[in-house]
RNA sequence: GCCGGGGUGGCGGAAUUGGCAGACGCGCUGGACUCAGGAUCCAGUGGGGCUUAGACCCCGUGUGGGUUCGAAUCCCACCCCCGGCACCA
């Protein structure tokens, strides 16, 4: 029997061990095995829970392995301490920020230590310091001199309970990302980084980077390159308009033109008339909250500002529109429209009743034709089916549907049947309407308003409608061909009518080209990333603006600009702070007044990865020789959460560094790694709000009210009460079990649900490993290790050769993408089963044992450092586990066991032939011996041989008639 | 709607990438210990079948088809779930 586990005990006496001998410290100047890993700094928000834990935990056991493999790594920390949770402290408690944020981080910092999880703390850094921020101004001022930041005035994203404007990023489906108000727009003066003058390289760059695929789609996504044209329209008064269009073959479908509310020729082409109209739905539109503007099923709006503009390619008058569904920020701030081929284009038209003209052919070649009942002579029916046409008639009305090929003979046929005041359509490619005695196409505005003419005139109830297109919606059956987005060959196109739909784009764009009308271009929608914060807790924009000279970058020697020192924090940030706001001029020296906006707090951790390679100096941001040398981080893990924020402005400002001769890469994270998050459930009462987990008791309501609760499994926040605490569970089961658990719970990309039923299986295998080991070690303590693998007994070979297995697993889970450490764990398991087992069965060979057991002890030090730091000295192998290295594999010592080879018949397992491992290995004798195997002869019996398919080492598969 | 990732026991998930499906753990069932246990230990645990209860047979990785001696894994079609984006012209 070994000793009772007692964790706490343990535990204590190694806390501040790893850290005190070092082990954690890099050399900075040996980048010879150099690694850098790096965990996303956190924002220390009160006390770290079992969800925070996961990350480093996971960092923690990686860096142990590579201490282990001989790297040299760098894992330093630090806090993203500026924000607005601080600020919002000092505004309703009267606590300072700096204090506020103090007393969280020595909170992590403690809770760092219980879980055993050791950083390089001399490179610890914090954004909130003078001595950070001061860099952090500097970048900006880099950017300023050279045209990558600029104020200008913008419609801006505003929320109204954070009091601040957001960047585009910030505004989630327009709400605030960080308490979900409903975004207002606000037209200000804001400070911009020119991100989109990168959009390019950002986007092509992704390509290389080993990052999961869904991180980088996302940012594709967000960046979005489209290509396509500009062409310019002209108002009739002469005004070019330009438009920007991914799909110029449908230029002669456009049949009106749309231009955002805020476009600012609208102000001059307006006519007089309309101008009331205009005006107020200027300000409906720009009333309007983020929200409310990108409701999914909004109905659209706009209004004709009485002007009309000339198609370029086929003088064609158009009305000109304003809606909002049209973008000022987004390519030209005006479209053309083409109802026939674009969505929001059709509803609108068909709401307004503008003309639809389709101008290309849906893929497909298939048409309809309805012909009601009476407007057709006796006969029809039987000519079309004689003809071949396939129809469905219900009740004298015809429903036909033909390929294209068929139109011309189907239009003589019906046309021939047709009653003289009657006519019918074909829809497909391009629609035409069928009179008994002509053929009219609807192939531009004119032949449309034509076309409705003559039906209006032949039928009353057509009186009402205001456009072909209208008419036909009409009828159900024509409503799937009336619009479509697909491309297709062009009709109804002037000169390029014809032009098949895989050249149709390219094709135009030359087209254009060549007459000057317009070019290709490309567009983004990523837009230019404002920094500017009305808070206090932030870096400040280091700005002077002076009567005299105008914008002035504070001089670099004046650098940091600190913030003031107040007795209690406002909500209105620094701007009332008289003593920071009235400065002098720098270059003048005449009164000013300071820029009272501080950045964004992502341009604070947009940059400190390089900082952490040399965190004290105090003459420059970062020491660009050896930032080159040990930059890009190796491996850079962190909630996918962040996967457009940080990691897009993070590649940006690499890039914008690496232009300015300050380092010589351009992307930031060579491999990244995004953890899931831990999710626990959540009790919501409609009148007590959140309750946390422990009040709630199975099957009852709310403790307080009784009330039915409604319960989510969301990750782990203090907001919600759903945190699960380390500091309870550490003291009850020790930290190597909620580490040992973290890890084995899944897949560390993925979320997950914590269990304390789980946890405890991770308890009572330490148990059982501490006792089978405390009990063995004292046999083997003064051993060598050593042992003859060839002399060992059968039992012995099997755990020889599964110990090999198990060092080859858990090592791969480290060298792999995925690092699944549960895979890893769960071999571990195996393995301590096995030899528990076979302790039990025979009196082991003592010098197998002793290596065994001391490369378990290494094996699983990564993931329980604590117990395994305590077993490695009861080993007696002297040093530290940290100064190992890692167990090897020899695959010799499969070799030794005897091979099971399970035999398939007809694709069924039906027996299996243990083999030596020779025999198995070789495909001539493995087929033999299967074939000369008494279990595998029974099945042969009378039957035929087929085939016989030997894998070496593997199985066999035989096939039998 | 578009893009990305997935569907394997009651649950989290394994399966060395085309070769014994369900490792490991949780839960559950039975037993032991116990005044008691929600602690601990032992055994069982995908579903079904059985005049031979076994070293047995059949079914089984979202659905339907295909390739192959052999498919969770490859191909085609479909269904569903999760995540992201979404009036971006």
């Amino acid at each position: 029997m070994g000793e009772p586990y007692n964790p706490n005990e343990i535990e204590s006496r190694w806390k501040d061990f790893w850290r005190e001998r070092g082990f954690f410290k890099a050399d900075i100047q040996d980048t010879e095995h150099k690694f850098y890993y790096l965990n996303m700094f956190p924002y220390p928000s009160a006390k770290p829970h079992v969800g925070h834990g996961r990350n480093y935990i996971l960092g923690d056991a990686i860096t142990r392995y590579l201490l282990m493999r001989g790297y040299n790594v760098l894992n330093p920390m630090g806090w993203d301490a500026f924000g607005l949770p601080a600020e919002n402290q000092a505004i309703h408690h009267g606590i300072h920020p700096r204090d506020w944020t103090v007393r969280n981080i020595a909170e992590f910092k403690r809770q760092f230590r219980d879980w055993g999880v050791v950083f390089d703390w001399d490179r610890e850094i914090a954004t909130c310091e003078p001595e950070y921020y001061k860099w952090t101004q500097w970048i900006f001022l880099k950017l300023y001199e050279n045209g990558l930041a600029y104020r200008a005035e913008a419609e801006v994203n505003y929320c109204p309970i954070c009091d601040t404007v957001l960047a585009n990023e910030q505004a989630v489906g327009g709400r605030c990302e960080r308490c979900n108000t409903p975004v207002e727009k606000k037209t200000l003066t804001q400070w911009f980084f020119k991100i989109t003058a990168y959009a390019e390289e950002l986007l092509r760059d992704l390509e290389a980077l080993d990052w999961p695929e869904h991180v980088k789609t996302m940012q594709r996504n967000w960046i979005g390159r489209s290509e396509g044209a500009n062409v310019a329209f002209r108002s009739e008064q002469g005004d070019e308009i330009v438009v920007f269009t991914t799909r110029p073959d449908t230029l002669w479908g456009a049949t009106f033109m749309v231009l955002a509310p805020e476009h600012p020729l609208v102000e001059k082409l307006t006519a007089p008339d309309k101008r009331a109209e205009v005006e107020e739905y200027k300000k409906f539109a720009a009333r309007q909250t983020e929200v409310e503007r990108l409701s999914a099923e909004k109905e659209k709006t706009g209004v004709f500002i009485g002007a009309y503009a000339v198609n370029p390619v086929n003088g064609e008058r158009i009305p000109i529109w304003i809606a909002d569904y049209v973008l000022m920020t987004y390519g030209t701030g005006a479209i053309m429209a083409v109802p026939a081929h674009d969505a929001r284009d059709f509803e609108f038209a068909l709401k307004f009743g503008i003309p639809v003209v389709p101008v290309i052919a849906p893929p497909g070649g298939t048409a309809k034709s309805y012909v009601m009942k009476g407007t057709y002579r006796e006969g029809l029916p039987g000519a079309l089916r004689e003809a071949g046409f396939e129809f469905a008639d219900e009740d004298g009305s015809l429903y036909v549907t033909l390929r294209e090929g068929d139109r011309a003979r189907y239009i003589a046929l019906v046309q021939s049947y047709l009653e003289p005041d009657s006519w019918s359509e074909v829809i497909g490619a391009g629609w035409q309407f069928v009179f008994s005695d002509s053929v009219m196409n609807v192939g531009s505005i004119a032949e449309e308003r034509k076309v409705l003419e003559r039906c209006q005139a032949l039928e009353p109830d057509v009186r009402e409608v205001h456009t072909v297109a209208e008419l036909l919606w009409n009828v159900e059956f024509y409503r799937d061909l009336l619009f479509h987005d697909r491309y297709g060959t062009m009709i109804n196109s002037g000169p390029l009518t014809g032009t098949p739909g895989d050249v149709a784009v390219e094709r135009t764009i030359e087209w254009l080209e060549e007459r000057g009308i317009g070019k290709f271009a490309v567009n983004y929608r990523l837009r230019d990333w404002l920094i500017s914060r009305q808070r206090y807790w932030g870096a400040p924009i280091p700005i002077v603006y002076c009567d005299e000279c105008g914008t002035v970058p504070v001089p670099e020697k004046d650098l940091p600009v600190l913030l003031p020192e107040v007795e209690r924090i406002g909500l209105k940030g620094l701007s009332e702070i008289p003593e920071f706001v009235n400065t002098t001029c720098p270059q003048c020296g005449g009164p000013a007044k300071r820029e009272t906006d501080t950045m964004d707090t992502f341009v604070d951790s947009s940059w400190y990865y390089l900082r952490y390679i040399s965190p004290h100096d105090d003459r420059r941001p970062f020491d660009s020789d050896l930032v080159n040398k040990w930059l890009p981080v190796d491996l850079y893990v962190g909630g996918v959460e962040h996967a457009i924020l940080h990691l897009l402005y993070s590649r940006f400002i690499t890039k914008a560094l690496r232009d300015l001769g300050y380092l010589d890469f351009g992307e930031p994270f060579a491999r990244l790694f995004t953890q899931g998050m831990i999710t626990y459930p959540a009790y919501w009462c409609p009148e007590h709000r959140w309750i946390p987990p422990q009040e709630v008791a199975e099957g009852r309501g709310c403790p307080h009210c009784g009330r039915e609760l409604e319960v989510s499994v969301v990750a782990m926040s203090k907001s919600k009460l759903n945190v699960v605490s380390p500091d309870e569970l550490i003291g009850k089961y020790g930290a190597d079990t909620e580490r040992l658990y973290t890890l084995f719970m899944g897949p560390p990309e993925k979320e997950i649900e914590w269990s304390e039923e789980g946890l405890r299986g991770a308890w009572r295998f330490l148990n059982r490993f501490w006792e089978l080991l405390t009990a063995w070690i004292p046999r083997v303590k003064d051993g060598s290790g050593e042992f003859d693998p060839a002399a060992l007994s059968e039992a012995a070979k099997r755990l020889w050769a599964k110990f090999n297995e198990t060092v080859h697993r858990v090592t791969r889970e480290f060298e792999s993408k995925r690092f699944g450490f549960n895979v890893a764990i769960a071999a571990i398991m195996e393995f301590t089963n096995a030899l528990e087992e076979y302790l039990g069965r025979e009196e082991p060979d003592l010098g197998l044992l002793r290596r065994v057991i001391r490369d378990l002890i290494l094996l699983i030090s990564p993931f329980t450092p604590f117990i395994s730091e305590e077993l490695w000295l009861r080993l007696g192998e002297g040093g530290a586990v940290l100064e190992q290295g890692w167990p090897t594999y020899d695959e010799e010592a499969l070799k030794l066991l005897a091979v099971e080879i399970p035999v398939q018949i007809n694709g069924k397992v039906r027996a299996r032939v243990r083999l030596p491992h020779d025999t198995a290995g070789d495909i001539e004798a493995l087929r033999e011996a299967v074939l000369a195997a008494e279990e595998v002869q029974r099945y042969l019996r009378g039957k035929e041989l087929v085939k016989v398919i030997a894998v070496p080492g593997k199985l066999v598969s035989l096939v039998v008639k």
